[in-house]
DNA sequence: CTCGATGCAAAGGCTTTGCAGAAAC
DNA sequence: GTTTCTGCAAAGCCTTTGCATCGAG
């Protein structure tokens, strides 16, 4: 190491104070300035990809085209609300076995996987 | 309507060969172009997101950024091969039990799902 | 004439890279 | 000095839109 690497703390501290939300570069960039970081948007970028490389965020895709990024470590699937947007947080849906199962009739390998459900969350369901 | 869609038909027709398969506009516009079918781009991306507003046509989400479609019709899921990076149809292994559980205990309401695995696909999994 | 489909060109949106400067060792 | 992080600017990539034109009714 070489440098400090403030950008990825700050990220993985911003990441850390909400654990299961899966945030976009642009809200990444947006919080870290509101919290009087004013971290270059590249920056934001290549601290958070590095930080993908090396396993400490996951990054999740949805159709909007949108790259997300969240804490690596206790699975879990989303939500996207097909009303605000928001990517919310589910427990995990599919289990191992049926995965064993998968890999076995079809010559498959599984080393991870990314459910996205679509419809309305919590607060969207009753205006 | 006012005029033939032509280039909606030739995306049906070629969709239709390869019922399962997940295209992006690129492989749509490659393969109308070498069966002799030289849409505009453009024309191939507006007539793909207008199947796909009517229902006849699936976009898909996956990390490489890059959309795909696919017919409408009999769900099924994806693996995302880490090697070649081809998005393989396979059976779908979410219950409705598993929804129907999750939408009362969250209070979200699902109407739809996408799940991507990340793995190799059958032809890599073995070089 | 009217309405939707098409083509060409250009703009958009988000992601990614190049390069120079700064900081830790 | 070496290495890595950072910032600014610019390029890239794919998607999307504007505008003029064409074709069937």
């Amino acid at each position: 190491m070489a440098r400090k690497a403030i950008v990825s703390e700050a990220i993985m501290a911003l990441l850390e104070e909400r654990r299961q939300h899966a945030w976009t570069l642009e809200g990444i960039h947006a919080a870290l300035t509101a919290r009087g970081i004013a971290a270059n948007f590249t920056s934001v970028f290549r601290a958070a990809e590095k930080l993908a490389a090396d396993k400490h965020l996951h990054k999740v895709a949805v159709d909007d085209g949108r790259i997300r990024f969240e804490l690596a470590g206790a699975h879990h699937d989303h939500l996207h609300c097909d009303s605000c947007g928001e990517l919310v947080p589910v427990p995990c849906l599919v289990g191992n076995a049926a995965f064993a199962t998968l890999e076995r009739e079809m010559g498959i390998a599984i080393a991870r996987h990314s459910l996205v459900l679509r419809g309305l969350c919590r607060d969207c369901r009753r205006p």
